[in-house]
DNA sequence: CCGCTTTTGTAGCCAAGGCTACAATTGGGC
DNA sequence: GCCCAATTGTAGCCTTGGCTACAAAAGCGG
């Protein structure tokens, strides 16, 4: 059984060094971009059994735009973090992490257009870069974007 | 000479296929995350220049917490894309096109954290989040922001 | 002006995430 | 029940952006 991530917060940020931060915040910004497609797919693969009943590969390239091929070995990452199974020929699930990932996520992804779209960005652009904004979003500002919405 | 691309807008959505203007916004968040990087180094070599007098890969790589080798292969694809110049054990300069995208990118970079602030994000996660966020923020989105605080 | 330290550059490795081409399995139509 | 199309999976390649290890140039102290 391979060892789980937990996705969740990471370590303080210490005050150590006088102008290393700047080090430690691209380092922040890298790590997210890693994850950030992990993310994606459980959200995906949440919605597609939530409305089709099944996630299938090629379902899940066509709506991320790549060919099956990468999605079939995004998805085996997926299956090494412990965030979904399958079986050969058969459709993508999500273990439970995965599931609590993709929650997690769609309520991000939610909170996120609506306070760009509260702070009056068009809908349809908020739509758009709430795609690559949500994964850089982080605990704190999550929280700070729910009280500016009044959901505290 | 190199061909240069325009790091600017791109071609806009078009509204072809019913369900595929998904896959668009996933591709647009991973091109946007292929220029992200010669951003950041764009903005750092500015801001070295200014501060320091000159960059040298030895700072560009502590200040980003990369491997000094790392810095020059991405100074390299700097070089590649026509934003900057350097010469054998010489300091990193920056084309006009460099320039300009570190101006950019760092009146960006302010407008968000701004925006943060303003929407209640504590500072200091404002920052860290800001080196994120940026490189997901349209032009379109990035005049809401300028509107919301007051700098139409 | 010589040598040692620092800086810069090169080579080669790795993983991720794209791709195409090809192989294998499934499953629906007849 | 068989066969062919669609789906799924595999293999192998490419680029990016990390890394370490090693080599070469710069530059400073004595």
């Amino acid at each position: 059984m391979p060892k789980l991530k937990s996705y969740q917060l990471v370590a303080p940020p210490a005050d150590l060094p006088p102008e290393a931060d700047q080090a430690h915040r691209f380092e922040k910004a890298r790590t997210a971009q890693s994850t950030a497609l992990l993310e994606d797919y459980a959200e995906l693969i949440s919605d597609l059994i939530g409305t089709e009943g099944e996630a299938r590969p090629t379902d899940i390239a066509r709506r991320l735009g790549v060919s099956h091929a990468s999605a079939i070995k995004s998805i085996a990452r997926l299956k090494r973090e412990g965030l979904a199974t399958s079986k050969l020929y058969r459709g993508v699930f999500l273990t439970p992490a995965g599931e609590m990932l993709a929650r997690r996520v769609r309520a991000r992804h939610r909170l996120v257009v609506d306070l760009l779209v509260a702070v009056g960005v068009p809908q349809a652009a908020a739509e758009v870069d709430a795609e690559g904004i949500e994964h850089h979003v982080s605990e704190e500002t999550l929280a700070a974007f729910g009280r500016f919405l009044g959901r505290a």
